[in-house]
Parts: C-alpha cells; structure tokens; sequence
DNA sequence: GCGACAG
DNA sequence: ATCTTGTCGC
C-alpha cells in the first residue's frame, strides 16, 4: 500500500480551500455526455478515517462495466489533510484518493465517487474537484440530500425526481431499489446527468448503492483495520 | 443570532 | 465518517 503525505501548498484553511474551489470550478467540463454505460471499465473510490491516529485509507476498485466483475484494485494511506467541514469534504479525501488511483495498473475509465459533483454549496463537490485534477469522467452518488430539495421519486427502481437548490436543478434522487430510499446523483466532470444516472443504475442490479462504491467502501475498511491493527 | 450540513 | 449484537425478513 502506497503511503502518501499532505501536499506541498494543500490548503490549511477554510479561506484557502474556498479559493482553490473558486479557482477551479471553471475547469469543469460539462458539454461531454460521457462513455456509454455497460461499457469500459467504472472505478469506484472511497475512504476511511482513524481521526484518533490522523489516518486516512483510501481505496479504488475497478470494474468491467458489462460484468461488474472486479478488475484491479489498490490502497493507499495517508495523514488527514484537511478537518470535515461540509463543502469541502474533498480536501479531506483527495490526496489520498489521488494515490490510490495512480497505483492503478490500468486506465480506471469511469470514476464514481462516494459523495457529490455539481450538487454543492458552489457547484465543485468532490466527484467535480476529483474530475478535474485527473481529467478523468467522474460522476457523485451520495446517501444523503446534503442541504437540497426533492420530491420523493415514484416507489418503482429507475424512478428520479429533480433535486433542486432553489430551483436549479444540481441532481438527481434516483430509486434505484423498489421502495427504497433513493440515491443522490450529481455530474462531476465529461458527463451529463442522464447518463450519470443510467450508469448508477447498471451500477446497481442488487444494491442500493453502485457496487463500485460497496466494494470500495469494504477495500478502505479492512485496509484501515489492518494498517490500525 | 441559531441550527443544518456529502463523508 | 464512527461508536456497535442481535434480529426480523426476503
């Protein structure tokens, strides 16, 4: 496992990470509608914290659009970059999620995060921040609204409603099991909602969340056990 | 001014 | 995120 250390310049306050969001925001890339699901490779990235021991353990796990199948997987270790402030959970996650991704023997295709893109306080969520540092196709599929709105999707799997800040829509809420509560899905760079959408479901025949984010939420626990242990 | 608030 | 066993149900 790869162990990486806080950037040189990473933002030690919340000003400054305010100002790199600011700074960064623009180099968004909305206008691609992103590899066809079901197709390719979809990664799934996420992370785990010993606040106690300032550690943080991220892992990427990649997968066979078509099968789900698992293709490559890595983790990496670092030191909490940044305490969670709601808006800037990336400067918390991304310089270890970074190295997990760069320990990657293969190209990770799509990137799905455990988390936010557009739906943000000032657009730049994770999945966005995430995007745009590797240039890669990046979506958001959170478990909670965050501070959005939204009228509860129809009870049916595939169902979406808009979710709204104000009256912008920043996501979607996705149903993506009959009767249960629905996912949060948000663009985060080269790809357009429909599709984010379309691939969470592929991502999703059994489970509530994508497996891209089941796998790589269980790879960052048990690596955290063991590097704790 | 006082909460609420992705993970 | 994390603290945490068993239990009800498909």
């Amino acid at each position: 496992m790869t162990t990486v250390r806080i950037p040189a310049g990473w933002p030690a306050t919340e000003e400054q990470a305010l100002a790199v969001q600011d700074e960064l925001r623009s180099r968004v890339v909305l206008d691609e509608s992103g590899p066809p699901p079901g197709t390719g490779r979809v990664t799934g990235v996420d992370v785990a914290y010993d606040d106690e021991r300032d550690v943080v353990v991220a892992a990427a796990v990649v997968l066979d659009a078509a099968t789900l199948d698992v293709v490559a997987e890595t983790t990496a270790t670092g030191q909490v970059s940044f305490p969670y402030v709601p808006g800037l959970l990336a400067f918390r996650e991304i310089p270890t999620v970074l190295a997990a991704l760069d320990a990657l023997p293969c190209d990770p295709g799509l990137v799905v995060c455990d988390g936010y893109g557009l739906a943000h306080p000032r657009r730049f969520g994770l999945a966005a921040h995430l995007g745009v540092l590797t240039g890669l196709a990046t979506i958001g599929v959170a478990k909670n609204p965050f501070t959005f709105t939204y009228d509860d999707p129809g009870t049916a799997r595939g169902s979406a409603s808009p979710l709204l800040a104000g009256t912008e829509e920043v996501g979607r809420a996705l149903r993506t099991r009959d009767g249960v509560k629905p996912v949060f899905v948000s663009v985060g760079h080269r790809v357009d909602l429909d599709n984010a959408c379309a691939h969470t479901l592929a991502l999703t025949p059994s489970y509530r969340l994508p497996e891209t984010t089941r796998r790589a939420d269980s790879l960052c626990r048990r690596a955290l056990r063991t590097t704790t242990a």
